[in-house]
DNA sequence: AGGAAAACTGTACGGTGTAAAGTACAGTCG
DNA sequence: CGACTGTACTTTACACCGTACAGTTTTCCT
């Protein structure tokens, strides 16, 4: 039972790549956890030890999955302009992390930003300096967008519900309501006439929020 | 040696905030993780399992610990208009996460808001609609701030160097550009001509994007 | 005084990442 | 061709993790 790997050799069945795509397969079914080594070694029919000839440890494993999401996100191309670039890749970034929740709660470990993740800042950077920011601009562009894309994917993950709309409300958010009801009047306000109202979707607030701060840079593209 | 807990009776050394407390403390000392049920509880002169009949579970500790984040964050004041509210409680919502980077990660799992959060989530928004903004127009600028706010701290902690400015680059940043120099030209312009010039600090970049975004919520104050 | 409830301890289980050493195959060189 | 070497995998083992379950006290309420 499940000793796949009784086999005298495993030999060549693993490589980075595909090593990482499971990872990452494993990762989206599991919804919000990466797998562990074994279970990881298991999928791809070798034993755990087996990684460590292709990774230094596991969070090396962790960076080159968090690449392959960046590897995901569409780029701004070459001749558009700065701000349907920067929506475009905004859009697309928040699509992918939405694919791959599991990556939001990596990024603040990953200090080694992988060949594909260098590649699309470079990218959004380039987008923004072809079209007349300068460099500070950039940076301060580069900085707002991903602070705010990065940020709503951790709101979303930590929604009491989903999201996507509908009032599929759980118990969750009713106990918070509960004792929320007496006690914290404006809260109470904006949840029962406005977010658990039949149309509101909290992901709608993304366009909506970047829409502002698109028209911020345009203003001040100038001046940075 | 550090059989402390022997004593026949430990009762009453534990209570809910004590635990708190301690894990919080623990979580600062060691950066940028949060204890182990085992050191906590040893920290605290007593056995692991102690822990849980203040706590179902580690997630319950967890939630305990941002909850007590929150509680650190300056409320916007009653009579203070919303402009200086909201950037007062977002350098001083910042300035806590600096202070317990561990929360950064935690935030995306955390799913139930504590009493500290709710009385922080209600003060923002009171603050907002008392200077006139709508519901919906005080919805998109929660989510904005917020999003905003965390996803900078996310950057924060993940950028290869100390984002208090100074030279100090570390050989991950070095690496980092030995390969990207000559495929990533915007990225190393950026780095070399502006990042890692003396006088940069990735911090500041907070102020100003905060800035852009209360000044488009300005504007919009009254189409929201 | 007695019994229940509360707050702690002991032990154990199944899981984790990974160090260290062993084994088998592939390719190269004399 | 045969030995040598390096590579890719397995085995075993360790320390640590969260926590279920079953005591053992201590305290408090009748």
């Amino acid at each position: 039972m499940s000793d796949e790997p009784a086999t005298p050799s495993a030999r060549g069945t693993l490589s980075r790549e595909k090593v990482l795509r499971a990872a990452v397969a494993m990762a989206d079914e599991a919804g919000g956890a990466v797998p562990s080594t074994r279970k990881l070694a298991e999928r791809l029919g070798v034993r755990a030890m087996a990684l460590y000839h292709h990774f230094k440890n596991k969070d090396e494993l962790l960076d080159g999955m968090v690449d392959l999401v960046f590897a995901e996100v569409a780029l701004p191309e070459p001749g558009e302009g700065w701000r349907e670039g920067m929506r475009r890749r905004a859009d697309s970034m928040r699509a992918a992390l939405g694919r791959h929740p599991w990556a939001v709660g990596l990024m603040d470990s990953r200090v080694h930003p992988g060949a594909a993740t260098l590649r699309h800042h470079d990218a959004v950077i380039g987008c923004l300096r072809a079209d007349g920011f300068t460099i500070a601009g950039a940076a301060h562009a580069f900085s707002l967008l991903d602070s705010y894309i990065y940020g709503f994917a951790i709101q979303e993950a930590a929604l009491p519900f989903d999201s996507s709309g509908g009032d599929d409300m759980e118990a969750v958010a009713a106990g918070v309501m509960a004792q929320a009801a007496g006690r914290f009047p404006h809260l109470t306000e904006m949840a029962v006439e406005h977010a658990m109202r039949p149309g509101y979707a909290y992901g709608e607030e993304f366009a909506i929020g970047l829409d502002l701060i698109l028209d911020g840079m345009e203003r001040r593209r100038a001046d940075w």
